[in-house]
Order: structure tokens, then sequence, then C-alpha cells
DNA sequence: TGCCAAAACTAATCAGATTAGTTAAAATGA
DNA sequence: TCATTTTAACTAATCTGATTAGTTTTGGCA
């Protein structure tokens, strides 16, 4: 191994996705990260510009590849078929990089065109998907919230561990999409009453 | 005022509550609240063993007075309504106390007893409530998993700014609990057919 | 071959948490 | 009341981690 290691971005990146799905975003250090990569810590700075930055970075590519496993399940399929499978897609994703979800939770930065554009991606994959629905504007809108708060809400309980009871969780999960697609139904069926 | 600042740890979690809720849970720094208590850093570990301990303690009052909300609110009430007068207790402790309830999803302490209690009395209330449904055992538990599901993920995306549409964020959160309470009704139909 | 820019390095600084050891105030009790 | 004991403050020092300043090495290229 040559004394000069050498760096760019995107080395630094796979190297802190794999730190913080592995041991959790709050163990991203400077130090640990400048270790695992055989060079000084003032050496990332050439890169970065610093531990607050990199974890943005971190975000936007969590969002990206949270887009990219949601699209991919979503191709070929439609309506409650299309809901499941992007929502499996989405616990799916935060399994395999929690730190990396975490990520893209905890640091957003909000002027970030590149994160402003991932983010976007997802809300348009999932208006696509309830197309089928039919629902007025503001309501589809109103779903996408609501699935998303789910998706969240339910994946970020489990990478908790706060799902404590003996009971298969992928079943609460299963049953918690499937209430909320017949209560899709429903509301879709009272649309024009409200 | 006297040189002699009289701490002790109730003094110490209330002034910390003040601070996580108005500034963020990542702000909380023993420097800073010894600031505000108008005593030296040092001092506050007379009364707590470290910055991670009291984060602890901060998530036990999180839950304790999450569920103090959900139960005044259930008093009286029943079915639809009660789900519904809960999950307004729920969001609205949420927004009158941010770092609080920041630090309950991020600083449990699983092997601390009063916490365990603290939430187990929050799904033993929301079981309570669901009793008038009739669910099986087990249907019971999954559904309260995904109401707090529900009620964990909307809020948390609230309070990261994440809802950027123009869109009413309680239009779209009554929306999504009613959507689940609908959706709890077709299941409660279909219970035997699973 | 020698220059230049990039990117590494060492050394130093700064902030915050924490610990060690000291001292002042308050509480207790003869 | 006054001495003793305990509590809980204090100052000074240490440690960890991020960051900055300034220096040196290296690889590409004229």
């Amino acid at each position: 191994m040559s004394r000069r290691m050498k760096l760019d971005l995107l080395i630094i990146l796979q190297k802190a996705t794999e730190l913080v799905d592995e041991h959790g975003l709050d163990q991203l250090s400077i130090g640990l990260l400048a270790e695992k990569l055989e060079v000084r810590p003032p050496s990332l700075y050439n890169h970065l510009d610093g531990l607050h930055e990199l974890k943005q970075k971190l975000a936007i590519q969590g969002v990206k590849n949270l887009h990219t496993y949601m699209l991919q399940a979503a191709v070929g399929r439609s309506g409650d078929e299309a809901i499941r499978a992007i929502s499996q897609a989405y616990i799916q994703f935060v399994r395999e990089h929690p730190g990396l979800y975490d990520a893209s939770t905890r640091f957003p930065n909000a002027n970030d065109q590149a994160l402003q554009h991932a983010q976007e991606s997802v809300v348009h994959l999932v208006l696509r998907v309830l197309d089928t629905y039919n629902l007025q504007e503001e309501m589809a809108i109103h779903m996408v919230r609501g699935l998303r708060s789910i998706l969240h809400g339910f994946t970020s309980i489990e990478q908790l561990g706060g799902f404590e009871m003996p009971l298969d969780i992928n079943k609460s999960f299963t049953i918690l999409i499937n209430t909320f697609i017949e209560g899709i139904h429903a509301v879709t069926l009272n649309q024009n009453e409200n």
C-alpha cells in the first residue's frame, strides 16, 4: 500500500456509506473515516468542507438510492400491487442502508438542488402510482403524504428497535399497507361527499 | 442571585426541556445548559452522569408526557372518535415539545424500567381504544403498531420540514387518520378470511 | 528535467465533555 | 453556639474530535 492513498469524493462517500450502514450515522467521524481510508484526518478536507457537509452528501445519496429502489419495484405494476411493491422496496432499502436512510432524514439540506430533485422524483413516482385511483389532485397529494408517513414511521420505529412485542414485524407491515390501501378505496368512494 | 444556585435534577430537567424544545435536541450541551442555570459545567455532574444520561432522562419524560396527553384525550371517548382524539393529542404533544419527543425516539434506554413502563402505558392505552373494534388479539397489536407508525411518521416528517408542497398539513393529517380508520373497518369485516 | 498544482502531511488550535482535586456553604448535633 | 460532616459548588486539567495553518511530497506536463 503506497503512502499516498488516492482519494476522491466518490471513494470517501463509499467508505462513509459503509461505515454509517454498519455502525450507525452517529458513529461517523472524520477520525474513523480517515483511519478506514488510511489517511490522516486533515486530508479529507481536501475533498469536502467538513463532517456536516459529508452527512448532507450522504443524505442526497440516500434519497437517490431510495428512489432507485422504488422505481425498480414500480415498473410493470399498477394499483394496489404497485403500492405494495414500492412499500416493500422502501422497507428493503432502509433495512439494507439504515445509516444512509438516517442521514437522508436527519441532514437534508433544503437548499441543495440535487436533494430537492431527488425528493421530487420520489413524490412524482408515488403520484404516478396513485394515478390509477383517479383521486382529485389535492387528495392525491394528501395520500402521498400519508403513505410517506406510514413508510417513514414504520421503518424508523423498526430501526430504533421499537417493536418489542414478539409478533412478526413483516406481517405488521403488510397489514399496515393493506389497511391503508383499503382506506384509499373507501375514501375514493366517498370522494365527492367531502 | 446568590453565588450558590440551588440545583437539583428536577430543575436541570426543566431547563433542559426548555432548551431542547426551543433550540432542538442537538443544541443541548452541558456548557449551554450550565450557562442557562448560571453554574459552571462541572457542577452538573453532581446531579447526573453526563450528557447522554441527561438525554435518556429527557426521553423518559417525553414518553410520560406523551402518554398523559393521549390519556386526557381518550377519556370519555370510544371508537373512531377516540382514535381521532388520541391522534390529535399525539401531534399536539410533538408540536409543543419537539425536542422532548425527539429525545424519546433517539435516546430511549431499553434497559430502563421507567421508560419501559411509560411505553407500555401508551401501548395499553391504544389497545383499550381499539377494544371496541373487537379485533383478534394479534390483529389488535398489528393495528397498534400501524397507528404508532402513522403518528410517528407524520409528526417526524412535519418536524423535519418535510412537507414542502403548499397544502394544508392539518388536512393531510386528518385524511390520513380517517383513511386508517376506514382501513380498520374494512379489515374488521374481512377478519375471518385471512 | 524542472515546474506547478493537487493532495498528502505535521503541528497547532478550538470546542465540548469529562475528571480530579479543592473549597465553600449548609445541615446536623453535642 | 460552634464544631463536624456532607453536599454541591468551584478551578484547573485532561481528552476527544473537528478544524485550520502551514509545509512537503508527488505526479503530470511543458
